[in-house]
RNA sequence: UGGGGCGUCGUCUAGUGGCAAGACACGGGACUUUGGAUCCCGCAUCGGAGGUUCGAAUCCUCCCGCCCCAGCCA
């Protein structure tokens, strides 16, 4: 624990946990836990904040808990369930056999409600959920006393149980915290503690038609469990008073809650509601479409959990409200997969090429490096023949300044192959559109060296006509056209990106692809990451996913020219 | 106009009275059989104004700006 060793600056969140160790304020017990409600599927927002839950239990030797909040059975599914715990998993973090939910406390629940109204601390209010809402006064105005704010503990005791035997319809009556109608925290005035919900539970079935709010099982749930640091969103901050209310009147154990600011990211839609709306209107194919910033979303993409346990941790945990800019991620991601994924190469816009001095019967096989970032990742073997592809923006009739490719005349290397130069472009006869490029070879080029040391500037990537696979690949854009995440408003759908998703369906890549399993990841050299599609993928036709484009410094070049 | 919170490079994040640190982005250069990667260099006086102090991003005062709260959602 050297000074030397540059120890990274703890975030505030830690630095309380790290002086409650020191002062054995829990007994140096560390015991978080990650609560979502399973109404939604997971995205990366979501990862930043079970990231720092079980990352600060995996670090100071303590505990997780995965607990699912699910105390409103009109939202939740258990598709959901599984979804989080699967997403949850993906991302490394385990929380052993510390499964629990919300529901799993009704009864205990329902308990301290009712010790509550013992203690003359809770009452039962007959106020439509518009009158609550009139009696509770504005931001600037203080509330007014329900007019059963003064029932007797056994009226509110009858009623309640009442309430609970089914006696009433939906939002007929609530349960109440007694607390303060004029108190300058809207959260404090007499909060619903309990409301009628004749709704299926997925896991209590029918058991109930009463149903626990968020701020009463919260910190109870929290309490139960033993949890030591509950950290959540910043928007929980006013509500920090009523999670230690509840506490401290039922005078139980007492957790810490901690608030921090959420994940924004440019480019990139995080709201629930949004996402919904984005999914719901078909804007996208589904939750784990390559397009969402969902886990499910990003794991269909390509992206690492290593990636995103990296990006997490540069993001770093404060109050602030941020918007973290999206190349960062991206710069993890490929950070990652420099290091780890194996380079092939794939034509994504094919033009042909004939070499017309290379035989015409003969195929040559290349030895090509795997990832030259990993010796251990080993070569393959890349068939060449007198046909081949490159890439259709690898040529240019008219060359701008500094463009290293192809153009009549230019030679340039194969990568792995020979030096090739172009002879002749062969146009279509009706749109004159370049078709074909006629080429030489270099025979003393073998493996791609000028037998002279002359020097040849570009170097291209192919795959031999006969050879190929064809393939189709999806380019992946951008969700939001804007940089910001936009305004609040109904034109949302005016801020989706119409080109978020691009298909390119006559790509050829090299052979060896062609049993690469689902959700492999590659380098497609010169071009980016990809990854075979985990769902429309199948052999004999394949579907790759654009997860990350390499840095291109070509393009900035090209743009600050045509400035 | 009530309450709560937040303001440090373009974007994040450290720094908590003694030379403003790191990452991404951006710009420049080196190297290169990926215009990738890698490597170098450059890039902020801390929302504003006063004050305290030998010394302030850090302490005090006032001001300004932004975010959250009026669900029987979480």
């Amino acid at each position: 624990m050297s000074k030397t060793e540059s120890a990274p600056a703890l975030d505030f969140v830690r630095s309380i946990v790290e002086e409650d160790i020191r002062t054995g304020k829990y007994g140096g017990r560390v015991h978080t836990r990650f609560p979502p409600e399973p109404n939604g599927y997971l995205h990366i927002g979501h990862a930043k904040a079970f990231g720092l839950n079980f990352s600060i239990a995996e670090e100071y030797g303590g505990l997780c808990n995965l607990r699912f909040d699910d105390t409103n059975p009109a939202a939740e599914e258990t598709e959901y369930v599984d979804a989080i715990m699967e997403d949850v998993r993906w991302l490394g973090f385990d929380w052993g056999d510390r499964l629990f939910h919300a529901s799993d406390y009704f009864d205990q629940l329902h308990d301290y409600a009712i010790e509550l109204i013992r203690m003359g601390k809770a009452y039962v209010c007959d106020l439509s959920a518009e009158e609550i809402r009139e009696y509770r006064g504005t931001l600037t105005e203080p509330g007014r006393n329900s007019p059963d704010r003064d029932r007797t503990v056994e009226e509110n005791l009858d009623l309640f149980a009442r309430m609970r035997a089914g006696e009433f319809p939906d939002g007929a009556r609530t349960l109440r915290a007694k607390i303060d109608m004029a108190s300058p925290n809207i959260n404090m005035r007499d909060p619903v503690i309990y409301r009628i919900l004749h709704a299926s539970h997925h896991r209590t079935g029918d058991k109930w038609c009463i149903y626990p709010m968020y701020d009463f099982t919260h910190g109870l749930s929290d309490s139960i469990e033993g949890v030591t640091h509950s950290n959540c969103s910043i928007e929980f901050e006013d509500h920090r008073p009523l999670y230690d209310w509840f506490l401290d009147e039922l005078d139980v154990y007492h957790p810490r809650q901690i608030e921090f600011a959420r994940l924004n990211l440019t480019r990139t839609v995080l709201s629930k509601r949004r996402l919904l709306r984005i999914v719901e209107g078909g804007h996208v194919n589904g939750w784990d479409d390559a397009r969402m910033p969902t886990l499910a979303g990003m794991r269909r993409r390509g992206y690492t959990p290593a990636a995103i346990r990296t990006f997490l941790k540069r993001v770093g945990v404060a109050k602030t409200d941020s918007t973290i800019d999206i190349a960062l991620l991206e710069h993890c991601v490929r950070e990652d997969l420099n290091r780890t994924a194996p380079r092939v190469m794939a034509v994504l816009n094919p033009l042909r090429v004939v070499i017309e001095n290379y035989p015409e019967d003969l195929v040559e096989e290349f030895e090509a490096v795997n990832n030259p970032e990993d010796p251990t990742a080993g070569s393959r073997r890349v068939p060449f023949s007198r046909v081949i592809y490159v890439e259709r923006e690898d040529f240019r009739e008219d060359p701008p300044k500094k463009f290293f490719r192809l153009a009549p005349g230019r030679e340039v290397r194969l990568k792995h192959a020979y030096l090739v130069t172009c002879e002749s472009v062969v146009r279509d006869e009706g749109t004159g559109e370049v078709v074909e490029l006629r080429c030489s070879y270099d025979p003393e080029s073998r493996g791609g060296k000028a037998p002279d040391g002359r020097r040849v500037r570009g170097t291209l990537h192919w795959v031999s006509a006969a050879h190929a696979l064809e393939a189709e690949v999806r380019l992946i854009d951008y969700l939001l056209r804007e940089a910001g995440p936009g305004d609040e408003g109904a034109d949302f759908e005016d801020l989706l990106n119409p080109n978020s998703l691009e298909v390119l369906t006559s790509c050829r890549v090299e052979p060896g692809l062609a049993d690469a399993p689902p959700g492999a990841r590659f380098q497609f050299l010169r071009q980016g990451y990809f990854c075979v599609d985990s769902v429309d993928s199948k052999p004999g036709s394949l579907v790759f996913n654009r997860t990350v484009s390499q840095r291109d410094t070509w393009a900035k070049i090209e743009k600050s020219q045509g400035a």
